[in-house]
DNA sequence: CAATAATCGAGACGGTACGTCTTGTCTTGGG
DNA sequence: CCCAAGACAAGACGTACCGTCTCGATTATTG
């Protein structure tokens, strides 16, 4: 265009709480999207999954049910999306070369990280693939399954180093941490998790329980 | 009793089926009960938490509406008590006095009941309970505490017996053995839940992965 | 956990307007009766018929369902027992010797009682009785077919004492005098029952509107 | 006042008869609009007001309880559009100058159809407008205040016209007139409506009641 | 620059389920 | 035996959300 038009192209006006755009026509996607992934993120991190329904998030973003169903299949899906826009997860891995020092920090942060809405949310939506298939393959797919692979890879070179015996399974070792600390959130029968329980984790795992 | 009967007298063996009982009387309420747990048993094993509603149950056992509210408050309460009388879960636990034996067995029977219906219903009610307050209160009271605790009592009878380190904390070893299972279950990436799996879950614990 | 049921034991909630008698024994007809009919002419008084249900009249009088079904066949019965026990109708008619006389002072009290509670839960009931065949027999033995009785029989001594023409039919005068009223009220399209209405009823009949 | 929307207007006649009409997605608000209106129609003049419930005319027209509730506000506004829609009530009056038997005729006609299911259609709905204000006030906006107001207007043109006297109220005539056809169908205490009881009705009016 | 094709918002539509209310029948357990 | 208390099946109430769809408005792309 080149005209002395002023027109901001790309500036979306982020604003708080709805974006105002009166009028029925079309809009850029992006801004569209963005709007869309700002509400449901809003919304998953502050009253979570369970209220999540498409009618409120077209009511909330003033965007039209029509698009959100062309662009997100399922709830669990727009869910997820929403989600990763919201908490931007670290999937990063340190390498120190002292494996169980990077574990324990590592697991020490993604339990710190699992106390917030961000983390009730992420337990919401794994108890929520539990009975959606899409929202189980999106959430293997998006996240979990990149982790990991993340940790498995890790440990597999801690395993080539020395640091970890041959005979063990990494792969376990995985569920063995992680898991456990999943499994304590979603199931909190009277125990919490907590520092000492991080490094219980660890100590169990690299000493062994059995007396020497 | 005086007689060496052992005749159940007024059990109500109504058969399988829904019985048709027409008219709009009161009812027993053990019958009534009886066919709203058999048949919310029924759905739940065959079709999953998803698609249980009160509509759905009131029409398939007869049992009106007003009735299932009177006695279940939540889609949660109803689901879980129609789950329990239908699987019956064991909850009895081994202790031939070799604690890595009896948690090796205990693990291969829960790893082997979570792969049938029953099993998979039980994860939906906990991924259910993560959005239901209700449900979650409901699932540890009826089952998961109790569980919880027979395994960390047999555990410390182990540790007291000089089997497990005194410097172990054996309520955490409990979510890295079944905590792992449900984990895996839950979260499947690409992993799944065999003999091997639950043996290498001991195997780590009791010995370490550190290489000697 | 999930009955939430069982017997609220001790609690007595006496509420209001309703008799304490705790405990299911029998008690004397005519005491249950009479707690009925009161709450129900309170009912029908203050909230019309609308709002008139045996579940309100058992839960508000303190007398079971079984009973109000045992003895009321059903609810337009019902509000009309109450009806008149609450309103004891005056159906006397005076004689005076002027028949003129007499219908405007029987008419102008009836615009006037028209005018209070009561009256409006007659019409209600007359309104009711269009869909309740019922109500519409129970009505008309209890109540309009005496009142038009008397009336007609006032009207025919009139008749029969000069008063009114031979081929008047008295019967008719009954519709336009009362029935005119009743309209009024029913349909009140702008139009209000004053005194100057009821006066132009009976001068109108009485005059005749022909010019001389 | 029914449809507080911005009604059609134009006539749809969709054929007779249900369409089918599969699949879930927005249909023209006129195809949907006559295909509840000759519903309720139905049904209000074969079985009546009392069975007219928003459930029954969901399933019958195959149109939701959603729509029904979101264009009609309550049972009497649905009934009501119903009902006019089936019987379209000719309005017209005639005026031949002699106002006797213009209104005689007028007044045979409408005793004569207020005995078809119409008519107690009718007076079902003046019935259920006494406990139903919305039913009342839409009732009277629809019909019953047009109907009045021409009568009206054509014995006050007979007044100025010298062939009713100048002192006779109009209003009150059309009270005891059609007012008390009302009646006698309303409460009919051993009386009916037939061509005699309509020409009593005109020469009491006009010629007096009192003898000569 | 005007016509056309996309694509948006708005929201109506047929459904299903919700949780509550009333109806008329029936069972239980006092008095 | 009769009553209260109230459970029961049935089904209507009015609301929320689902996923599909029509409609009109606006924009970007074409001829």
């Amino acid at each position: 265009m080149q005209t002395h038009d002023a027109a901001p192209a790309g500036a979306v006006t982020t604003a708080t709480g709805a974006p105002p755009h009166r009028g029925r026509g079309r809009r850029p996607a992006e801004e569209v999207r963005a709007d869309v992934l700002r509400t449901v993120g809003d919304l998953i991190l502050s009253e979570g999954l369970a209220d999540l329904t498409f009618e409120r998030v077209a009511r909330s973003s003033g965007v039209s049910k029509t698009t959100l169903y062309k662009w997100w299949p399922s709830r669990g899906a727009l869910a997820l999306d929403g989600y990763f826009h919201a908490v931007e997860p670290a999937l990063a891995f340190d390498d120190t070369g002292d494996v169980r020092a990077d574990l324990s920090h590592q697991l020490h942060s993604f339990a710190e990280v699992m106390g917030t809405p961000g983390g009730r949310a992420l337990l919401q939506l794994v108890g929520g693939s539990q009975t959606d298939p899409d929202l189980a393959a999106a959430l293997s797919d998006l996240y979990t399954s990149a982790r990991r692979r993340l940790a498995e890879e890790r440990l597999a070179r801690a395993q080539e180093a020395g640091q970890i015996r041959g005979d063990a399974d990494v792969r376990v070792l995985v569920d063995q941490l992680w898991g456990a600390i999943y499994y304590r959130l979603m199931v909190p029968d009277g125990v919490t998790v907590d520092a000492a329980f991080v490094d219980a984790l660890v100590d169990h795992l690299f000493d062994g329980v059995t007396p020497r």
